[in-house]
DNA sequence: TTGACATACCTCACAACGCGATGCATCGTG
DNA sequence: CACGATGCATCGCGTTGTGAGGTATGTCAA
C-alpha cells in the first residue's frame, strides 16, 4: 500500500486525469486506479467519494445520473474547464517535486537535467 | 507554492535524501530544499521541526548538538539504518505513483518528455 | 427461494499533519 | 543600539485519509 500522504497528494490529479479520458463513475474509478498502479493503490469508497464531492463543490467536475446497461443507476462525473486548468497546475507541481527528488536520487543522466527555466 | 498535500508527501523523502548526502540541521535543510526546487518549495520551521522530531522518534534519524564556526549551537541530524530503508521504500512508492500518473499523462518512454509547451 | 457476492452509492468519527502565528536566543553589521 | 539573519521550538486551526457502518440492486448457483 502507498503511504497516506502520497495518496492524498495524487488522488485529485489521478481522478481529473482519468475523467479527462472520458466520463466515469466512482466504482469504475477505483478499479481504474488499481489497474494503473498494478494493484498497489487500493482506494476505498470512503476516500474517493469525499474527494469527488469536493471536486464538484469546487467547480472542477460535474455529475449526472445515468443507468448502466444492467439497470443500475450510476453517478457519472465529467471534468469542467476549471478542472482541466487545475490538472495542469497539478502536473506542474508534480514535476517540480519530481525534479527535486530526482536531483537527489538519480545519477541525473539526461533525464532530469534540463534546466527548465523558460 | 506547492500544494499542501504534495508537501506532506515529499517532506520525509526529501529530508532523508538530503541527510543521506551528509549530516545537516534544520535551518540548512530549509534552504537546501528551496534551492533544489528553484524556490518553489518554501518550507517553514513549523512544518520542518515536527517532521524532524517525528523521524527521530521513529528511529529514522539521530541528532546531536554541535557548535557552528560562529559559535551558535546547531542540532545536527544524521540518517540511521532504518531511515535508509524507509527512504528506499519511499522511492519505490514514489515511482509507483509517478508511473500511474505518467501512464495517464505522457508517453511513458523517454520519461516525462517535456513536450514543448506550445 | 435463499444466500453469497459484485456492483453502486453514501456518511461519521478519529487521527495525522501542514502551517500561520508566536516565542526565545545569538550573531554580524551599520 | 537596532535590525536582519540565523537557529530552535510549540500551539491551534483546518483539511484529509480511512476503518467502520449503512442502504440498495443486479447475477448466479444451490
Amino acid at each position: 500500500m502507498l503511504d497516506k500522504k502520497l495518496v492524498a497528494a495524487t488522488s485529485e490529479a489521478l481522478i481529473l486525469s482519468i475523467l479527462q479520458e472520458g466520463d466515469s463513475y466512482g466504482y469504475e474509478i477505483i478499479q481504474r486506479v488499481s489497474a494503473l498502479s498494478h494493484g498497489e493503490l487500493k482506494w476505498n469508497e470512503s476516500m474517493l467519494y469525499p474527494v469527488l464531492h469536493r471536486l464538484e463543490n469546487n467547480g472542477m467536475v460535474s455529475s449526472y445520473w445515468q443507468a448502466s446497461p444492467t439497470g443500475r443507476q450510476r453517478k457519472y462525473y465529467s471534468v469542467d474547464e476549471d478542472g482541466l486548468a487545475e490538472l495542469e497546475e497539478k502536473k506542474r507541481q508534480w514535476r517540480i517535486a519530481d525534479g527535486a527528488l530526482g536531483s537527489l536520487w538519480g545519477p541525473n543522466d539526461e533525464v532530469h537535467v534540463r534546466q527548465a527555466k523558460e
